[in-house]
DNA sequence: TTGTATT
């Protein structure tokens, strides 16, 4: 049994068999037949459709001969580029060279769609996708048709497929299962090419593979094998075995995590009607409620205002989703008195077009009060704890607001100016120690940006994802944010841990080291 | 109920 290394791609080999030693084929002119020389099929070691070429087509237009009648082509037929044939051969007098592989579909000379010159090259497609096979192997690099200097080329069309109708992106694998166990998960469905376990800098697996089958039937058996039908130890899903990513589609996922990126810190392009803006605009104004009341000469309870300011976070209309409650409850060893202890619901500010609708007096302080509801005034007794506790959350919002300066007293409706810089890698997900927290119920609704959103007050946040089931593509209702420092952590935990939306209150901690999740 | 990944 061969032997991995880690890195190692593992590939189907053809026993090698000796090169024939014939003679090339040689046409005696234009529309002649070839020599009838039976061509020898010479497997040779690369295999289909690992062989790049570059573009023939430009400005060509092709020419098709009339496809026979009754040559319908097989569902996984390849279509065949060939290359370095003499300008002048036209079809009829290379279909008897192919012919020899199969029945034709196809066959088309390219020619410039000017001047209808021959472009030296071709398309075909055999009715079999054996057919190509068996004159790929027999003819690419193996001949040279006379006049030319370089070998036929027969290869898969760059149209065609690179081979993702038969590779699968297998994920949820247990990080420590080789490529030879990949291997023999998916061996009983067909023959295997390639097979490769992704692995990061460091050479641990991330926890997912590569397999090619020799066929997309071999390809689909798998799938409806082995997708969702076991779970491997120390994975947090069933088995994923899907088609990978075509080239397309993985363009369009990048961009989407770049939208993704990009959107959350430059709402007014890209997410017009996003809670961020009006958050940030209430985040903003609670701020300039602060500044004003300084400068009006009166002491402000500092422990006020990081109160009041997590109610106005009830007040968060994600993405024009139907309002939900939002009360800070627990994660403080004493609550305040003046906020809800009693289990009941108790906020708050009335929510109209997604968060704008704060209740503002003339004054055009925000109606802070509304969200008392328990009979207390606003600014009564709560314990140093409480009072810490909000403090840490209000500092959060502090270093938030800060980076704006200029727009601390953005009245609502105003365009925010340059969005802040947050910076994420790609790869990394989590921050250092001590900054990766743990959050558990969410709500249902809540995506990345939502939950990212929630916690941007704290701190910088690197990174925020919500765990989502595939199978229906909805939230489990936990995830994790990190931060880029520990002390945006432990303000957002200390604001947020037991923070009440709608009958759930969310669960805000640490999240748990590596090894202490580990089942063995 | 603890990072869901695409060479």
């Amino acid at each position: 049994m061969a032997r991995f290394t880690q890195t190692e791609t593992r590939r189907q080999h053809h026993p090698q068999q000796p090169q024939p030693a014939h003679s090339s084929l040689v046409f005696t002119g234009p529309g002649a037949p070839p020599t009838q020389q039976p061509l020898l099929l010479i497997p040779h070691q690369r295999q289909y459709p690992q062989i790049t070429f570059p573009k023939p087509m430009n400005g060509s237009e092709p020419i098709s001969i009339h496809p026979e009648s009754g040559n319908m082509k097989d569902q996984d037929a390849i279509k065949l580029f060939i290359g370095q044939i003499p300008r002048n051969l036209e079809e009829k007098d290379l279909k008897p060279l192919f012919e020899q592989f199969g029945k034709i579909h196809e066959l088309t000379v390219l020619k410039d769609r000017y001047t209808g010159m021959h472009k030296g090259c071709a398309f075909l497609t055999y009715c079999a996708r054996e057919s190509a096979i068996k004159a790929q192997n027999a003819l690419h690099e193996q001949k040279t048709l006379p006049g030319m200097t370089r070998p036929i080329q027969v290869k898969p069309a760059d149209s065609e497929s690179r081979g993702e109708d038969r590779k699968l992106f297998v994920g949820m694998l247990n990080k420590q299962q080789t490529e030879e166990d990949v291997y023999r998960l998916f061996e009983p469905y067909g023959v295997i090419e390639e097979c490769t376990v992704l692995r990061g800098p460091d050479g641990n697996s991330k926890g997912c593979a590569f397999v090619k089958f020799s066929t997309h039937t071999e390809a689909q058996s798998a799938i409806s094998a082995l997708h969702g039908s076991q779970t491997m130890p120390g994975a947090s899903s069933s088995l994923v075995v899907k088609f990978a990513d075509t080239d397309k589609e993985r363009t369009i996922r990048r961009m989407q995590q770049m939208v993704g990126q990009f959107g959350i810190f430059n709402p007014a392009i890209a997410l017009p009607f996003s809670t961020y803006s009006s958050y940030a605009h209430a985040l903003m104004q609670q701020q300039a409620a602060i500044m004003a009341a300084s400068h009006g000469g009166y002491l402000t309870p500092s422990v006020a205002f990081p109160a009041t300011q997590i109610h106005q976070m009830g007040a968060l209309n994600i993405n024009s989703l139907p309002p939900t409650t939002m009360t800070p409850v627990s994660g403080l060893s004493s609550p305040p008195a003046n906020i809800t202890t009693s289990g009941v619901p108790s906020i708050v500010t009335p929510i109209v077009n997604g968060f704008t609708g704060i209740p503002h007096q003339p004054n055009g302080h925000p109606a802070v009060e509304t969200v008392y509801t328990n009979g207390l005034p606003p600014y009564s007794t709560q314990s140093p704890t409480a009072a810490d506790t909000l403090q840490q959350a209000f500092t959060g919002v502090q270093q938030y607001t800060a980076i704006y300066p200029a727009t601390t007293l953005t009245p609502i409706g105003q365009t925010l100016p340059q969005p802040p810089q947050v910076i994420q890698q790609q790869q990394q997900r989590e921050g250092p120690e001590g900054c990766n927290l743990f959050i558990y119920h969410l709500p249902q609704e809540f995506g990345d940006n939502e939950l990212m959103q929630m916690f941007l007050p704290f701190g910088t946040v690197i990174s925020s994802k919500v765990f989502m089931d595939r199978a229906t593509n909805q939230s489990k209702c936990f995830g994790f944010v990190s931060f880029d420092n520990p002390a945006s952590a432990q303000a957002a935990i200390q604001a947020m841990n037991g923070f009440q939306i709608g009958m759930k209150r969310l669960k805000v901690q640490l999240k748990r080291p590596k090894d202490a999740s580990r089942p063995y």
